[in-house]
DNA sequence: TTGCAAATTAGCAATTAGTGCAAATAACCT
DNA sequence: AGGTTATTTGCACTAATTGCTAATTTGCAA
């Protein structure tokens, strides 16, 4: 995901208006590797910005997401995770306190039973325990 | 997923008892490889046993799901699927007509960024398209 | 076989995550 | 500064799933 000032210039562009609601998602999202989801931006933002309507970040949240600026990601955990990087990679889920951390593939895996089946993304999800609760 | 007779005595063994609706949902999965949702599956047991409740099918799959029977994903299509094939595996969804099939690794990936994690599981889905749908 | 304790079914209410809608408000182009 | 157009809110609504409970069924044991 991009700085806020640049997401400033990107909403405008693209017909959307900067409001104090998007602009406190943008810093709230910006090098935020916590893979956050609706739910617990609304808690953050609500700090900031007490008020502020949980329909607003779900609307934010999309329109990010459509801008291909967030990724949004199923954990199979029951809320969706917002990611803002956006670069291809892949997700170690930790099953003792959630925490989910990246992962980068350096070399793929090989496969069978893919035939004539022609792949456009993959993603990996690892679950086991984290090194803080080892 | 074992057999109807064998998962018959799986779950008497287990203190539990052996309905004509679990009797129904043992062999409608026995062999399945569409990974159905719990509606699919109450669409089929409907069928042959009109009056069936959409409860006792979910309370089947969690039994099953709780015996090691059966393997529930959550792709991101809204329902949960099942999976009787309770062998590691990971699966290539197809993003035209949603059809969902088994792939085998034969060599895993090397990673990076997994400072200390130490990893129990891994499941890789895969996005594109099918050979039917090109 | 029948009886009975324990498990199951079915139906409906409740819950969680997210979307649709419309009135009031705010942004921003000129 | 003004007006058009997007946005915010709140509320109702949907979809998937779970909680609860009365009525029923299973399956051991006599």
């Amino acid at each position: 995901m991009r700085s806020p000032d640049q997401l400033t210039v990107a909403f405008r562009n693209a017909g959307l208006k900067v409001t104090p609601q998007r602009q406190l998602l943008f810093r709230l999202l910006h090098n935020n590797s916590a893979h956050p989801t609706a739910e617990s931006l609304f808690v953050a933002a609500s700090a900031e910005m007490p008020g502020i309507s949980l329909r607003t970040v779900y609307q934010t949240l999309t329109d990010l997401t459509d801008m291909g600026e967030l990724q949004s990601i199923d954990f199979g955990t029951g809320a969706s995770h917002f990611d803002p990087n956006v670069a291809h990679h892949h997700h170690a889920v930790c099953d003792s306190c959630g925490a989910i951390h990246d992962v980068y593939v350096e070399e793929a895996p090989r496969l069978t039973g893919l035939d004539g089946f022609s792949v456009e993304h993959s993603h990996i999800v690892y679950r086991g325990t984290c090194a803080a609760c080892a």
